[in-house]
DNA sequence: ATCGTTCCCCTTGTCGGACAAGCAGACGAG
DNA sequence: CTCGTCTGCTTGTCCGACAAGGGGAACGAT
């Protein structure tokens, strides 16, 4: 049977073609992000395709957040982060066995995770992007009606450690986790006294990660969410 | 500047429109897995649009794995579980930053923290699904030339860990990460004494499993995934 | 010279029509 | 019953057309 090995035989729809090799472009920084793609047309006859083809193509890399629209209508080159979040809101809206608990879960693995791993490799230019964190939360907590900027200042807090692992797919994985939780915390900010202990628990985290000691970081980490998780569930339950 | 709030002004395009309320039928199991799509010549009927906005929301659906083409042209709901492999894979090629060793970290993490989770929570039916994987293991390896056929029952053991989690994120993630380090699994089955050592060590997790003592599946866990990223990195050096 | 306005061109968004190719099921021959 | 063929439907792809909107050039006012 074996012997004369045929070609794939190059099925693959022109569109998808067009999609792919766009793709290869931008991964191999031929295209960087925030370079416009050329107009519609021009690539119709850079590819020798119609329009449609083009077209398909574009929504494919659109609705997968390679490229944006920008203003004008032209196209530019997404920065790179976040393919994760979309695919994980849709999964999550689609699987209906799935829980806001078990996205709770995951939340704590990844963190829990992250926060040893970064107490085990921080640079110091870590902690400083904590502690301005945490500065910025204090700030937004005395400015009164600081809900958006509160939630920010803390999402910078927990990516600063995803950072300090230096891995990039716990970082992607983390925010897009968090991208989906991110509603939920709106309600957690209005709780009283929560917002408060955040502060003082991302204080302890911090001490942990810079005094290296990964277990106590991943225990203070746990300790943190375990916390809010609670504080939601309340906010969600009374309110 | 507050007072009336204006209506976000419908300015989405109409393909994503379509694609919007296509999705939510999906959501809402009003469209179920397997159902095939109208032809697209009905839906622009149904939404009095032209086809072309038909065919990029389909194109969209299609790019994020909620829809494949199915033989003859038509289009199925995809089973819900894949959105997170494309996009993970996407993001892998994308991210120059992030390398093999930071799949196998997050795969380790998620990993290590389903195998705890698990002997907390396994039923018997769990159990019995890591007993056919182990077998089907073996008489892989018995078998030959049962490279594709060995992975294949590595991944469902591994699978019925996560099952027995009950957090379907914490599965759908693993499953992501799972099928990028695919291909580079393809050449640990070809490394002497490492499909050996897989079953061995699957059967040292499974026990701890069976025992619900948490901690030491995650030990065996982590153990295990240790031994194959090093067995991979050797075969790729070496082969 | 700088600023504001106007107008034109280009681009996208969207529609409709057209044709080849592929597949499925019907239909008839053996 | 099995096989080959034929027909009809559907997608894949191209083309042409038109409205709407933005950007920038040209132009006029200060």
């Amino acid at each position: 049977m074996a012997g004369t090995n045929y070609q794939p035989l190059d099925r693959r729809k022109v569109y998808e073609q067009i999609a792919g090799q766009l793709l290869d472009q931008i991964g191999t920084r031929r295209l960087k992000p925030g370079d416009v793609l050329p107009p519609e047309r021009e690539l119709t006859e850079s590819f020798g395709v119609g329009r449609s083809s083009i077209r398909e193509a574009l929504r494919m890399l659109e609705s997968q957040g390679v490229i944006a629209a920008a203003t004008g209508g032209a196209f530019v080159v997404a920065e790179p982060a976040n393919p994760l979040n979309s695919s994980l809101r849709l999964l999550f809206s689609l699987d209906e066995r799935a829980g806001m608990h078990d996205l709770y879960e995951l939340r704590r693995i990844l963190e829990c995770e992250a926060a040893f791993l970064a107490a085990e490799r921080r640079a110091d230019e870590h902690l400083e992007a904590m502690d301005t964190a945490v500065a910025e939360m204090e700030a937004a907590l005395a400015d009164g009606r600081g809900g958006e900027r509160f939630i920010d200042a803390d999402l910078r807090f927990h990516l600063a450690i995803s950072e300090a692992t230096g891995n990039r797919l716990v970082l992607h994985s983390m925010q897009a986790v968090r991208d989906v939780v991110r509603r939920a915390l709106l309600t957690v900010v209005l709780i009283p006294r929560s917002p408060e202990s955040a502060v003082v628990e991302h204080r302890a985290i911090r001490a942990a990660i810079a005094d290296r000691d990964a277990d106590r970081a991943r225990q203070e980490m746990r300790a943190h969410l375990v916390r809010v998780e609670r504080d939601v569930e309340q906010g969600v339950g009374s309110g």
